[in-house]
DNA sequence: GCCGTTTTCGGCCCGACTGTTTTCAGTCG
């Protein structure tokens, strides 16, 4: 069998089900135990299929919390395409736990009752039963649970799961500054995924101190947009917004705020990692404190609670367990990069292609938004839904941009338009404009935006031939994927890292909110390659250079510095940074 | 079943809310 189609997310995924499958007959310790061994399959930088092959049971056994008998089940897996002991529980249980754990409020012992007693498989046979008022007969089941997953499985029909940051930040905030004004609230932030910028989020939590929680949450249970309502308590309610995302509020006293706002923040296996911190030292951390026996030593902000645990503070962004507590302890943690640290824009659209709105009003945007340049990057000519630009056309455009910035200038603007191009790469990796135009421009960007379903080497092969070729300086959104709607194609990224430190190619980080491109673990590779990236908005409305912000939040998540990032330097220093 | 700057054995993060209960199990984060 070619053990390469064993992917490392089919592996979790039958670890993870294991974990439900041992939960179901209330197992202790053990379905942990899997949860963490599936974790630690999906935090891999290679494949297990390929660690084995290399390094056999005992490279397996090397992964982070797996240990003899998870390796052993793993190898059994790559050989024989199975797992014994998880067919036999499936066999026991035969439902499609995958669909049936989606409904919220729904767990494994209740997935279990509900097959017993009913022969409940998927979420088809769930609604049946549902209809037919069979639920509310069952013992620990009664009205209210029959109708919660009545209303849970309209959702999933409605919605499919994650939100992307930057088409939901807006309203969350709006809803923290909403709480901010309630009497009483000295204090609203977000918290979660949302804190740590995640680009694309499951829920939003919200943190609040008050001395009047039941207002809070009286006020945060019936505000508008509220389509439904999970908890609503004196400490915690948690609602559904009708674009169905949900949103956890919590109410916490003064003095726990920093407890609680790590708590909030997450990861969870950041914080259970901190919490096992306290334990070694005889402490105890919840989300009201840091706590000696009954006294509480830390817990008012967040910087007093790391640096009890002999930690210097650590960036929400970097709380994803992947290496930021060694490298706190070990006073190694990035310098990263700020939020107002962009000098420049890379990738702007206009509406000589696709883009909303003209050059000079691209441009006025970007100068108000303190930018001091920006390169003009539309399509080219194979994207004719998008009216390209063909040679003739990209320099009647390079005139324009001429004559805006002798205006900018004449009117005392420091700001300079740069001539770029997102160039399509054609099937065989050559360019959709010849190298006498791509010579002219002063940056160059290549873009993938047609067969994107080529097979891996392929694809790989033709984005390095555009890499290599002298004039091209960026790759654009390198992964091609589009949250939501569209995954990566499939592409070698090692490969195209290595790539581009051979040639000199900058990798873009796309800040579109729906791209995030490159994603954050690639970013950390480019920075241990050493290969260069820049942040750009890929802006085709002047509101887009907003973009940028979730851009920053991308590469922090990957560990980056300044140095790591070309745009954040004037625009001489950054153009002598290309090919 | 995994793991070890307290441990190779004996631990394993912790608390809130709901619904169905009559003191608590299940779920969630």
């Amino acid at each position: 069998m070619d053990i390469t189609f064993m992917s490392n997310e089919a592996i979790a995924k039958i670890l993870q089900e294991i974990a439900i499958y041992l939960e179901m007959d209330d197992v202790p310790f053990r379905p942990r135990a899997y949860e963490k061994a599936s974790e630690g399959i999906l935090g891999l930088d290679r494949s297990a299929a390929e660690i084995y092959s290399s390094g056999g049971l005992a490279a397996l056994e090397n992964i982070p919390n797996v240990g003899i008998s998870i390796a052993e089940k793993i190898e059994e897996f790559l050989k024989t395409g199975k797992i014994k002991d998880y067919e036999l529980l499936k066999r026991k249980i035969p439902v499609n736990l995958g669909e049936l754990r989606m409904v919220e409020g729904i767990g494994p012992k209740k997935i279990k009752i509900l097959y017993q007693k009913l022969k409940i498989r998927n979420l088809k046979d769930l609604e049946s039963a549902v209809k037919a008022g069979k639920i509310r007969k069952l013992a620990g089941f009664g009205e209210r649970s029959e109708e919660n997953i009545s209303k849970g499985l309209e959702f999933i029909k409605k919605s499919g799961g994650r939100f992307v940051l930057g088409f939901i930040d807006a309203q969350v905030g709006e809803i923290t500054g909403n709480l901010r004004k309630i009497k009483g609230v000295r204090e609203a932030v977000v918290a979660g995924s949302i804190r740590r910028r995640k680009d694309a989020i499951g829920d939003a939590d919200i943190l609040v101190i008050s001395d009047k929680p039941k207002e809070v949450m009286d006020y945060f249970v019936s505000m508008p947009g509220v389509a439904r309502i999970f908890a609503h308590g004196e400490t915690k309610s948690a609602i559904k917004l009708s674009n169905g995302l949900d949103v956890d509020l919590r109410v916490v006293p003064e003095e726990s705020y920093g407890a609680a706002l790590n708590y909030f923040t997450g990861s969870k296996d950041h914080n259970v990692a901190l919490r096992e911190l306290a334990i070694k030292r005889g402490w105890k951390l919840n989300e009201y404190g840091l706590f000696d026996g009954k006294k509480r030593i830390a817990g008012k902000n967040e910087e007093e609670i790391y640096k009890k645990l002999g930690l210097s503070y650590i960036e929400p962004e970097l709380r994803e367990m992947s290496g930021e507590l060694e490298a706190s302890r070990a006073g190694k943690l990035p310098d990263l990069i700020g939020y107002g640290d962009l000098k420049g824009d890379l990738q702007v659209q206009t509406s000589w292609t696709d883009g909303a709105q003209s050059i000079e009003e691209m441009a006025r945007a970007a100068i108000d938004l303190g930018l001091e340049y920006i390169v003009i990057t539309d399509h080219t000519k194979r994207l004719a839904m998008t009216r390209g630009l063909n040679e003739t056309r990209i320099r009647m455009q390079w005139k324009e941009i001429d004559e805006i910035n002798r205006k900018l200038k004449s009117e005392g603007l420091k700001f300079r338009i740069l001539k770029g191009t997102e160039c399509d790469i054609l099937k065989d990796g050559t360019m959709d404009l010849p190298d006498e135009i791509l010579s002219k421009c002063d940056v160059v960007g290549a873009s993938v935006h047609s067969l994107f379903n080529l097979p891996k080497k392929e694809q790989t092969d033709r984005i390095m031939r555009a890499m290599s070729n002298p004039h091209v300086d960026i790759l654009f959104h390198p992964t091609g994927r589009v949250l939501n709607k569209r995954d990566a194609y499939e592409v070698d990224m090692d490969a195209i890292i290595a790539h581009a430190k051979k040639t000199g190619t900058v990798l873009e980080i796309d800040a579109y909110p729906d791209r995030a491109d490159l994603k954050a673990e690639h970013i950390r590779k480019c920075i241990e390659a050493g290969v260069k990236m820049s942040i750009d908005s890929d802006a085709h409305h002047s509101s887009h250079f907003e973009f940028l912000k979730y851009g920053i939040s991308q590469a922090r998540r990957g560990w980056a510095e300044k140095k790591y990032i070309i745009n954040v330097w004037p625009v001489e220093k950054m153009l002598g940074m290309l090919k």
